[in-house]
DNA sequence: ATTGTTGGTGTTAAATTTGTAAAAAATTCC
DNA sequence: GGAATTTTTTACAAATTTAACACCAACAAT
């Protein structure tokens, strides 16, 4: 699968020899200058790494990452910076950045630390997943069981638990009907997006009984739905 | 059957030298790079083998492991550390840790002691049963027979039993008609999955008769079986 | 002759649709 | 610009349709 890699850097320059090294790598790379419309990119797309320059006209590259980190936890970040002040990096790292390169750097240097990055997040949310908390509840996939702490269990069917695992996997992410569609029921059957509807209903019934609605299922409008653990 | 690791460490040159050798022998490898993470993740899934870094950020190795050990006795725990010092060595014996590797070490080595830790394990929990009790039932593998608390005997037929050992293998987990027919019948002979359902039958004429139906082998729609002993 | 397989039928559970109320967004109008 | 209205979208419950399963009986295979 070709990785997208969103490259936030306002120095034209380096700008294209970044972009070139790592297209040469392979990537595909979305190129932004300014961090106002970094944000706007990002939205629209789906990314397996953010390149941001820390000193960027506009809005700074820390509060983009932090803005980033509002909408994605898992989007690795890697920051890109003239100055070599411990300030800055620990800065970088409160905002929720991965990693942390000083100009001027050698491009090589850059190329690998992505490919970590990348193989890093990728390699560690891929992996199967055979439990998980919501609140006092526990979903255990391979049972098809949800278990309470007060000791009470509860069934789940196929596609519910197909669907809890899409959600969870794409925590914090708004996940739209279409794909839900598309992941759950398969690209050829199109049963009503009512029918979803239905099934997060029944989530909010299990998981949702003893705390506020919407607490952990939130549906956005026109889109679809997102879950917060 | 693939086995998994879970791998905290947070040098990330180590860490990527580990992973990829381990993964190289062909095991599922989870990374983690702090303590506080790793609590997490060995709660969300099933490992055959955790490697445990002493020095980590945050929460250090001996308290994980002690806190693994609240959750789950079994799964063999191979500590890494900087030192050589022998109160380190008593220390992670005593929170129960397996077995021990002072840096540096040869990856070599370590590839090894995972093999054992992991052989030594599986073959003390995995250890081909002989003998199953299901409520006032027991089943003999050996014999093919089922000796009831009254005295009755009776005897189970090849698939019958392949099936059941099957089963209470993956006690509590759903296994799917797919992989039934795949594992019982071959991966090239697919009688009708009409046939699982009498294979199922019989047994809930054996060990349902004096309990609740569908105690012990639950169906669940679209999927397979499950066996809740 | 015992075991394995298939087909048929009633039953049950799940998936989906339908319907209504409520909420949010867009539009109109002043 | 802001209040009121319309339109769109979602939440939820209930009804309907659909599909899977349990079980029996008959047949085939070994």
């Amino acid at each position: 699968m070709k990785r997208r890699i969103l490259l936030v850097e306002d120095e034209e320059h380096l700008h294209e020899a970044i972009k070139m090294n790592l297209e040469l790598e392979g990537y595909i790379v979305a190129s932004v200058f300014n961090g106002k419309e970094a944000l706007v990119r990002f939205k629209q797309g789906r990314y397996d790494l953010v390149i941001l320059d820390v000193m960027l006209p506009g809005v700074n590259g820390f509060d983009i990452c932090q803005a980033i980190r509002l909408e994605n936890k898992q989007v690795p970040i890697l920051f890109l910076t003239a100055k070599n002040a411990t300030h800055d990096r620990i800065n970088g790292l409160k905002v929720g950045g991965d990693d942390y390169l000083t100009k001027p750097f050698n491009l090589e240097e850059l190329i690998l630390r992505s490919a970590n990055l990348i193989k890093r997040s990728a390699t560690s949310s891929d992996l199967v997943i055979d439990q998980f908390r919501i609140g006092e509840h526990i979903i255990d996939f391979n049972s098809f069981e949800v278990k309470s702490d007060n000791g009470k269990k509860e069934r789940l069917t196929k596609r519910q638990i197909k669907l809890l695992r899409l959600l969870i996997e794409k925590k914090n992410q708004v996940v739209s009907r279409q794909e839900i569609l598309e992941k759950i029921w398969g690209y050829d059957v199109y049963p009503s997006t009512r029918t979803i509807d239905n099934v997060i209903l029944a989530f909010r019934k299990i998981f949702e009984k003893n705390v506020d609605p919407f607490t952990y299922f939130k549906s956005v409008r026109g889109v679809g739905y997102k879950f917060t653990p």
